[in-house]
DNA sequence: TGCCTAATTTGATATGGATCAAAAAGCGCG
DNA sequence: CGCGCTTTTTGATCCATATCAAATTAGGCA
């Protein structure tokens, strides 16, 4: 069992590539479980008890106001970790992640994480690296909700995803969740971004279909979304 | 010189008791420069060289739309740290750091912190400590930012304002930086922010003089904040 | 000390996006 | 394959906050 999940801690960029003997002790601290839509694997307010990998399945993690308003702060699919920062600050988490669909999940105990991380330079510099590239993302993505309007941000979402796919011949996308969803870490409503959406496809940016997203325009799609062009800013677009 | 620069790093928590050793070969990576304002740091779209620490003055982190609008992304005081998340995942700026007024700051060459890194397992703690908690808080600004309205945006920034200066007796706090600032960082305009100051006066929660705010109704503007009380959520108030 | 410019406040108006209500489309499942 | 629930779309209206314009106040410095 051990063995297998040493295997499936790989998944995750973060643990990807360690040496053997590192995964190995990861995994013995590390319990597997799953969970059906809806379910919560923490809430806002809780202790941090470890970081979780996504084996497969989706989740969100979102903020609720007292007056029940949900934002989902993040979308996460397999091959994603969450849980760190709160861990690592020994802080109670600020945010509750949900099953939006059947998934499982790895949990790596916070002791099992810090003492490996003593042992494991590679492991400190991994680590470094993901809260890093995760810090930069959110900033990003403040960015999207700060500066841009909303037909520029779904511009953006659509653009991306076509991006991640690395697909350069396909100019289709799906979307990889449920509208309302995206919507709402999109910080709109669903209405609002079924508009936004009817919009962009009558003036002829893209078409869709379903959760599928034919981009017709490419170039003008970047515009909408604000990104400036690879001469002036080659990678932050990320 | 390198002897008062290594002293200089500790002001940042990043760094403080730090070994002597570790602290004297970042300070020989070390150089320190003075921008009076209005200058720029480094700007967004620029490689980042490495991360800096404020020894004095005020500097903001913005971005600016294509259309001219700005966005305060963050505020910076004396024994702050900024620029590690580009510097770390080897990405370009995200955002432009500009002196707010006269300041002088250290600047801590990429090579030096990295191969630093790789001496001294306390440092490598330290990063990711600090890391997490930039996380930690950034997720806890965009929840502010997309939770919370303006009068709670602005209420929240008083109230964390009285509980970072430790003043248990004083119900006064400055405004440290210039309004229209605040108002950027809090996103809204400096006129809404002015009528928020006032409406939150003219209910009596606040008495505002210049940059001097008193808070005349502690509770009531917690609850305008939107905050949880202690039983209900300790830690996570920040 | 007083001038000049930048910052803040006040007032009037405009608007992006939210909200509420209801119809239409998807979809799991017996 | 059709029933019932969930999700998405469409339509009508409303509100928080932006924008534009102008008056007032505060600060740096000659």
């Amino acid at each position: 069992m051990d063995q297998s999940q040493a295997r499936l801690l790989t998944k995750a960029a973060i643990f990807d590539q360690l040496s053997a003997q590192t995964l190995d002790r990861l995994a013995e601290g590390a319990t597997g479980s799953v969970f059906r839509r809806g379910n919560v694997v923490f809430a806002r307010g809780g202790t941090a008890t470890g970081m979780y990998v996504v084996v497969s399945g989706n989740l969100k993690l979102s903020q609720v106001t007292r007056e029940g308003v949900e934002h989902v702060m993040e979308l996460l699919q397999e091959g994603d970790s969450f849980g760190e920062a709160a861990l690592l600050t020994n802080r109670l988490h600020l945010v509750t992640a949900t099953a939006v669909t059947e998934c499982k999940l790895l949990h790596i105990r916070r002791q099992t994480l810090l003492a490996e991380l003593d042992h494991d330079q590679e492991l400190a510099r991994r680590l470094i690296g993901t809260l890093s590239d995760r810090l930069y993302r959110q900033t990003s993505d403040m960015e999207n909700v700060l500066l841009l309007t909303a037909t520029g941000r779904v511009a953006r979402f659509i653009f991306r995803r076509l991006k991640d796919n690395g697909s350069k011949i396909s100019r289709r996308v799906a979307l990889p969740f449920r509208k309302c969803l995206i919507a709402s870490h999109l910080n709109m409503t669903p209405e609002h971004f079924s508009r936004t959406l009817r919009d962009l496809t009558m003036i002829g940016l893209i078409k869709v279909q379903g959760g599928m997203v034919d981009i017709i325009e490419v170039d003008k799609l970047r515009d909408a979304a604000g990104l400036m062009r690879a001469a002036e800013f080659a990678h932050a677009a990320e």
